[in-house]
DNA sequence: CTGAAAGCGCTTACAG
DNA sequence: CTGAAAGCGCTTACAG
């Protein structure tokens, strides 16, 4: 009961060898067909279950296996990847006694994740986590990684792609219902919310859609018939706010209550709030950016949700690697939880 | 740079067998003082690590890390701990190649909790993971197992004992804080709050005291000048709510705004609130339990707040296999994040 | 098509 | 006090 079966009982039953029981368990060539089907039967019946750290421990020395990261180069105006590394990091090590070895690159707009793609195929990976930011580009990539037999778990966002794929990331629909009903909570049933999707160069990005998408569904099932408007500009980070004269009539308007910024950039929200003397607008944002937070304890933020992204990464290459050494893909698909941060429980004392 | 060094290696430096290199990693007796020297001078040279991975492998078979678990009983009125139990057997689901074994034991009240913890003082466990709801049988135990150098971790709970432990557990007091933020941000900065200790015959647990002066101390330090009351009570679970009128006086009192409930029974207020046609009150309470998910759907009660019971079990079994294996406490101490749940990241769609 | 041997890094008797 | 051998469960050349 206590003693799981091994290939050395499996091979004793069936009256073969180790080596044959091994062949057998990877599909190997050189086997009858006769003794294939014995051993098979007897895997079965036994249900027998490969021992992953005695075959790690075995393969560590000469066959690591080998995942290759794509993630967008970390900038100074952009040091979010530094945190799905991290949590990557942690997980290799964790597992360095198993035998991984994952080798980082980075991009920076279509063409270089293209590239960066190409050189990543040639070399034989035994897997890939990137983010599905350019549609044409991971189709291509993906197609590839299919005809190869090498799986690809995406972070961050969800697109639709030509293939299934793996998708570890937080539900953005999901995260701007937990915005709305966040911000309906501190400013009750009516009033004028605003939307705001900060871009830059890269434009509107799949999440601050589905963010928006989420957050405007919150209110249309809840108070449909409530006096409650939306309005939602995209600005662009490096013009100035008050430019726009939707925002300068939101600014005035005394009905205004709350503001939802469907990126990291909420940060900038209360320098531009006190500006223009406007006060009493309640504002929740994204990610745990370290102007965000200091916003947050200086009560000029009032929610952050965190998409956990340490543990994206983590979980990418422990579920990789469990998918790789137990061909069980349960945790490369993972709905990761909407974390809502305040003050209190930002982590900071 | 890539392969570790390793136990043949540093007997090969050393200019002996691995084994003597074995005796001298264990602080096994048989070695003379000068070759075990040199061998450990040699081990801090090279930064060896042992092979946990192949050190398990050997030992799985033959000796296995035992563990007790020591925990409150499952009844119909008290499942909790289903959660932190489900958290255990995950952990050692994941290490059962590891060789670990965990035996769990069960109490009710301070009696049986010291009787069984006897029991497992006789049997040589390696390790106690417990909870640390009766100080003084919790004293007796901790002295107990320091005498037997078996190691002990509390989850739930944090209380001050004679020793020091360690405890994967909430910190109450933050989460006490958590939930006066998000109370008054529902009904603004001037009102009357209402905490309640639903107390059973097990008597007010101190972390419903340590939440409660959580609770107390956000409204203390961030609106002292404001007109804000907080009354408590310990309401006995079995006797009717309205029978005391200071219950009475707050129901009829227009300036009644949130009940903070500092346990997992914040779901028998909605229905006394409709019974008193009491509404526009706000509620927070604890704990993912059924019948609290049930009112959040219903949006009877407004936040609740999760102690996480499954990922502190799961941290435990975690935690002590790397203090086992590697003699490093690391994950032994550990706040769990006071995690804020509302109807749309409940969980269920 | 199949088996026997060597080895992954560590641990444990056993022999001297 | 020290070493050589056997073994944990699996994997890989190599021999036949």
């Amino acid at each position: 009961m206590d003693d799981l079966i091994g290939i050395k009982q499996i091979a004793k039953l069936a009256n073969v060898s180790i080596g044959t029981v091994d062949r057998v368990l990877h599909n190997r060539a050189g086997v009858s067909k006769a003794t294939r089907e014995k051993i098979r039967a007897i895997i079965k019946e036994t249900g027998y279950k490969k021992n992953t750290v005695a075959s790690r421990l075995n393969l560590a020395g000469r066959k690591k296996l080998k995942i290759a990261v794509l993630i967008p180069e970390v900038s100074s105006n952009w040091t979010y990847w530094e945190l799905p590394k991290k949590g990557i990091q942690k997980a290799v090590e964790e597992l360095s006694e198993m035998g991984i070895l994952v080798s980082y690159y980075y991009f920076t707009d279509p063409l270089s994740f293209a590239k960066m793609g190409d050189t990543i195929m040639d070399i034989k990976y035994d897997a890939l986590v990137t983010v599905p930011f350019f549609m044409a580009e991971c189709n291509n990539l993906l197609s590839k990684a299919k005809a190869e037999k090498i799986p690809v778990v995406f972070l961050d966002t969800e697109i639709q792609l030509d293939f299934p794929a793996y998708f570890i990331r937080q539900n953005s629909h999901k995260a701007g219902m937990v915005a709305a009903r966040l911000l309906h909570g501190l400013v009750g049933t009516e009033g004028r919310y605003f939307v705001i999707n900060i871009v830059t160069d890269r434009g509107l990005h799949a999440n601050n859609q589905q963010r928006e998408n989420g957050f405007r569904e919150f209110f249309a099932t809840n108070f449909k018939d409530r006096a409650i408007s939306i309005m939602t500009i995209n600005q662009p980070i490096d013009r100035p706010f008050e430019i726009n004269p939707e925002i300068e009539n939101w600014f005035r308007d005394p009905g205004r209550k709350g503001i939802f910024v469907t990126n990291a950039r909420s940060y900038l929200i209360p320098a531009i709030l006190k500006t223009n003397n406007v006060s009493n607008v309640s504002v929740v944002g994204f990610d745990l950016h370290h102007d965000n937070l200091e916003c947050l304890r200086k009560q000029e933020i009032d929610f952050l949700i965190n998409q956990k992204p340490e543990f994206q990464g983590y979980t990418a290459i422990k579920g990789m690697f469990k998918f790789l050494t137990e061909q069980d893909p349960s945790d490369l698909n993972m709905d990761v939880p909407v974390e809502i941060i305040v003050k209190e429980n930002c982590g900071a004392d």
